[in-house]
DNA sequence: CGAACAATAT
DNA sequence: TATATTGTTC
């Protein structure tokens, strides 16, 4: 019948339902689908069902006459009026059984619900078995007053309607039954919300990319990924939503890209002056760049070998501690933030300043990686020593004209980011590539053009490092002015 | 019309 | 918040 099993199944020995019939019950829900299983449930309980879409429209109603009924079911979530209030108003102030009606049913939301006066609460889908039960609130109201609880049975007869639609049982009420069974199957069948699993999430940023190299960025449609993606979890709608989110977060990181590497200008040109104080030769640690405590972010690189070695001007310490772990795709796993992808770049557009701070993006097959470093800490790699954790960072890294954002985007305009020319006195070629001509850094310090690169040793998943690579050679201490340069200039954030 | 996109709902 | 749904535009 109605429900399935238990839920329904009248007695038929007794005609009469184990409740007391004609409970005047006001129910509110803005969606109309939801309220009409509703009241169909009600009806289907033999209570007298009004309903309104409005949580204002039920306020007055109440106001106006409030006798007229004898319990509300409200929805907390209605878009005419904070949902919780109408629970405090009819619950609290008005003394009345009121019942949150919810479609989450954690106990911090319930909690909330009975603090602002709900007697109880039904999650959505409300099914038969729960308004089955509501009566019980009158009861409990009433409950020292027997006068107000005799009146519940004889109720029904005042209301002329609701015993015609009682004797219409076997025509239209079956008809409304059958509708109200079917809406609310309909509802209970849903797809469960699909969840956006790392795996998934790789797919999806894998064919994304894919897409975007191929055919450019703006060419990676729902519809599109949908195709490609090829997984039967997935409809078009889920990969929209997932796609628009997406678009968000990488417009987001690009704009902080860009305000970083602002930063950096800066940071460069404090830097820049001070060095002048500093004795020779001297080797400046610059940190590994990357963004703030999102470098968990950028695990969707390493599938690609590329890895965005963005400067980032504080929390070296947290940067330092993440990257030493290589996070990997790993099935079925949440995926809690949105991982941004590699820059792409198009095979034929990259001019040489281009790969040159792509270069820098240490954008490094593994298979060249691997034994590539020293674990000897004398090694150096040039404008990547961790350094110690209070060590300013030394950005040389903002893109050259040309460079792409992380969406593959070209920087254009304000985000556009110039060179820094260091001072030609602090120019050392011999010295591990800090001052060649340009604030970019090879990674070998010889200028390397010919496609291969030294490892960061950070990049190496095999490595057994503990990744203490310290390449400055003078003390905390002389550089600790900088370093409140720095403290006030916090990484940012998602 | 269907798809994409933005806005809004849940 | 993450995902779903809706509304508007293309």
């Amino acid at each position: 019948m109605f429900e399935s099993g238990n839920d329904v199944a009248p007695n038929p020995a007794s005609e009469k339902p184990q409740f007391p019939e004609g409970l005047r019950v006001l129910a509110v829900d803005d969606n109309v689908v939801c309220l009409k299983v509703i009241a169909a449930l009600l009806i289907k309980c033999r209570f007298v069902a009004t309903v309104t879409t409005k949580a204002t429209e039920a306020l007055e109603m109440l106001r106006k006459n409030k006798e007229s009924y004898d319990i509300v079911i409200t929805d907390v979530e209605m878009p005419d009026m904070n949902g919780f209030k109408l629970l405090e108003i009819v619950g609290l102030e008005m003394d009345m059984p009121v019942i949150m009606m919810s479609a989450s049913d954690d106990t911090k939301t319930v909690m909330k619900g009975i603090k602002h006066g709900a007697r109880d609460y039904l999650t959505k889908p409300v099914r038969l078995a729960d308004v089955k039960t509501i009566w019980k609130h009158v009861i409990k109201k009433n409950v020292h007053d027997p006068l107000k609880l005799g009146n519940i049975e004889e109720k029904k007869d005042e209301h002329p309607e609701h015993s015609k639609a009682k004797k219409q049982r076997g025509t239209k009420g079956k008809e409304e039954e059958t509708n109200a069974q079917c809406d609310a199957a309909t509802y209970r069948n849903k797809k469960p919300r699909l969840i956006w699993s790392k795996e998934l999430h790789y797919k999806f940023v894998d064919v994304f990319q894919q897409i975007g190299r191929e055919q450019g960025i703006d060419k990676a449609v729902p519809k599109k990924i949908l195709e490609r993606m090829n997984d039967p979890r997935l409809t078009r709608e889920n990969v929209a939503s997932h796609l628009q989110k997406f678009r968000n977060t990488l417009k987001r990181e690009g704009v902080k890209l860009a305000k970083m590497n602002e930063d950096n200008e800066k940071n460069n040109a404090v830097l820049s002056k001070a060095i002048v104080h500093l004795p020779n030769p001297t080797t400046v640690s610059t940190g590994i760049p990357s963004f703030g405590t999102q470098s968990q972010t950028f695990g969707a690189f390493r599938a690609n070998n590329r890895r965005p070695l963005y400067y980032n001007p504080a929390n070296q310490h947290n940067i330092l501690l993440q990257q030493n772990v290589i996070p990997r795709p790993v099935a079925d796993q949440k995926c809690s933030n949105m991982h941004i992808p590699a820059p792409i770049f198009s095979q034929n557009s990259c001019s040489e300043t281009e790969l040159d701070w792509m270069r820098f993006h240490s954008n490094i097959p593994r298979t060249n990686m691997v034994n590539n470093h020293s674990t000897d800490s004398t090694s150096h790699f040039p404008g990547f020593s961790t350094g110690p954790t209070t060590m300013p960072n030394v950005s040389y890294s903002c893109p050259p004209s040309g460079a792409f954002n992380l969406a593959g985007v070209p920087l254009h305009g304000s985000t556009q980011l110039n060179h820094i020319p260091q001072p030609e006195s602090q120019v050392q070629s011999s010295t591990y590539g800090q001052y060649e001509g340009t604030n970019l850094v090879n990674f070998n310090g010889r200028g390397e053009t010919n496609g291969h690169f030294l490892q960061h040793p950070f990049e190496n998943p095999e490595s057994e490092s503990s990744g203490v690579y310290n390449n400055y050679n003078y003390p905390d201490d002389d550089l600790s002015y900088i370093i409140r340069q720095f403290s006030s200039n916090p990484p940012p954030r998602l």
